[in-house]
DNA sequence: TATCGGATTATAGCCTCCTGAAAAACAATC
DNA sequence: GATTGTTTTTCAGGAGGCTATAATCCGATA
């Protein structure tokens, strides 16, 4: 029963994987393949395979290994496509509480092992990662400072104006190469969100597409660079919009922006793309202006 | 006569300042002054007041405080400005190592620990930094993967390319705001160069110098992602310049442009300083490249 | 021969106690 | 009243043992 939290974060995974018919029914799986796909060792999967067995997704046949299952219960698949919104992890609950002003600009470590009730290993990760992300950093002496980078209303502008700054360029590097493939499934992607996704997924879901569409073309740029900044920023976007109602018909008119984007790029027309890209970017920042002083005025103090 | 390693490298910083003359002679330094400088408590402060007394460097009037001596040697002097160089942390050590493929791509914490006699906690913010910068990230199971992202001859240019897209940028964001002193505490710097810093001052100051005017330009911004997205990508070009033997004919033609664009920015030519700008890192750029392919004939195998 | 299954080895997180050092509170001096 | 000087409190890093769990090795099986 000893689920280990790796494993049963790859259970998770793997079923997901399934339920959305990425991974079909009645297929073997070989536990090297999977453990090279997550970079770990046989352990680990094993763990999972044994879990998901007991779900009754997977059979195990001995000495032959696992097989999904011929069929799964519609009510698991259900159960499974939900799981993944409770994935409310301490980091967001840290990020929230910061946002929300419940912590103060400068804290100590103990404070926060008290508040979250956290080990020191687990509380370093915390902050190494909020250290990351860019908005907490360790003083010289004691204690941490947490930066209002991510907190202002206007951080959604500036994330806005910066990404207008580094999407549009990283399009014009002379390193930029054209992925057809990805470019395609960006755009399958795409094509399922308009075709009705846009109103059954999930929030979560739906934030992360659009995300991700923007940082594979920036992938193309072959700059690590360009791609790394924009992740960061994406990753701090994500914190703050987490908080807000999504707005579904703004999402169908990126979508239709995106699509048209890969068309463009299909085409070869890369500087066009580059510049309806900024465009793109920023009509959402004038839409965001809105949304975000919106949210300022029923949010914010003073 | 116990020097932590916070009041020691405050210590030091105060003589830097005091050597180059930043602090004048006979100036009464106050502790609490100090403190909020650099964000720490009196504590540290006054053991670096009491480890400078020692080298005669501050004077002490009981119940008056420190006061800079009136008269520093000139040989101390001289010590205190190749001090600096010395300060090769494990970080650098570390960072060195990966670059010049001492260290394998996947490795774990014991090995670090063994190879460089560090304890848990150490090695942990060792790595934590080295994924802050980006180079460095945990694998799910056990161990790191270190990235090869600085490793290339490539990532020179790659980062100038990525400066050429964002500080130009920067200086037209809406919230562009000129800053008269730093620019004048830039200019004076600078001139300071020209005037013969270039060939006495330490390479890692000169470097420091440089990195510090692009990053000020960039606070001006005010746009905090603008800022941070510079100080990361200078974080990583250090890394790798730190092996490169410095070109000091490059440095005065780059501290002239510097000088003209801050006279630019002085005439409020904010457009102009920003097409100047682009100029100056595409030109750094073609030179780099040249010293990018050398250094890759001489350093990297195959 | 590729894959699985079980056994062994190694890793890293957690816990507790301990201590040097930083912060904060308080007292003294000009 | 601002600043220095002293004391007290709090903090976080270090060491070492323990344990869950990941990696690895090796034999078994189809």
């Amino acid at each position: 029963m000893s689920t280990s939290e790796l494993s049963s974060r790859i259970s998770a995974r793997l079923a997901q994987d399934i339920a959305v018919g990425e991974i079909a029914c009645g297929a073997h799986l070989r536990a090297q393949e999977v453990a090279d796909r997550y970079k770990v060792s046989r352990t680990p999967i094993r763990e999972a395979f044994a879990a998901l067995e007991e779900q009754g997704i997977l059979r195990r046949f001995p000495n032959r290994g696992y097989f999904v299952a011929d069929s799964i219960p519609q009510n698991i698949i259900s159960e499974i496509k939900e799981a993944v919104d409770v994935a409310r992890d301490e980091y967001q609950i840290f990020a929230e509480d910061w946002l929300t002003d419940q912590l103060p600009e400068i804290v100590t470590e103990q404070a926060l092992r008290q508040r979250y009730n956290m080990t020191k290993a687990r509380l370093s990760d915390l902050l190494a990662r909020a250290a990351r992300e860019g908005w907490a950093e360790r003083k010289e002496g004691y204690g941490w400072r947490l930066l209002p980078v991510a907190k202002t209303a206007e951080a959604f502008d500036e994330i806005y104006r910066f990404r207008m700054a580094i999407e549009p360029a990283a399009m014009l590097e002379p390193s930029f190469k054209l992925n057809k493939e990805a470019l395609a499934s960006l755009r399958r992607t795409q094509e399922r969100m308009l075709e009705g996704g846009v109103n059954s997924l999930p929030a979560e879901k739906l934030l992360d597409n659009g995300a991700t569409f923007h940082e594979e073309l920036a992938r193309m740029s072959n700059n690590p660079f360009f791609l790394s900044a924009l992740e960061r920023v994406n990753r701090m976007r994500r914190l703050m919009e987490y908080r807000t109602k999504i707005d579904r018909q703004r999402l169908t008119e990126q979508c239709t922006d995106h699509l048209e984007i890969v068309s463009l790029l299909e085409q070869g027309e890369v500087l066009e793309a580059s510049f309806f890209m900024r465009r793109h970017l920023s009509s959402a920042l004038r839409r965001k202006a809105r949304t975000a002083k919106f949210w300022s005025m029923t949010h914010q103090k003073d």
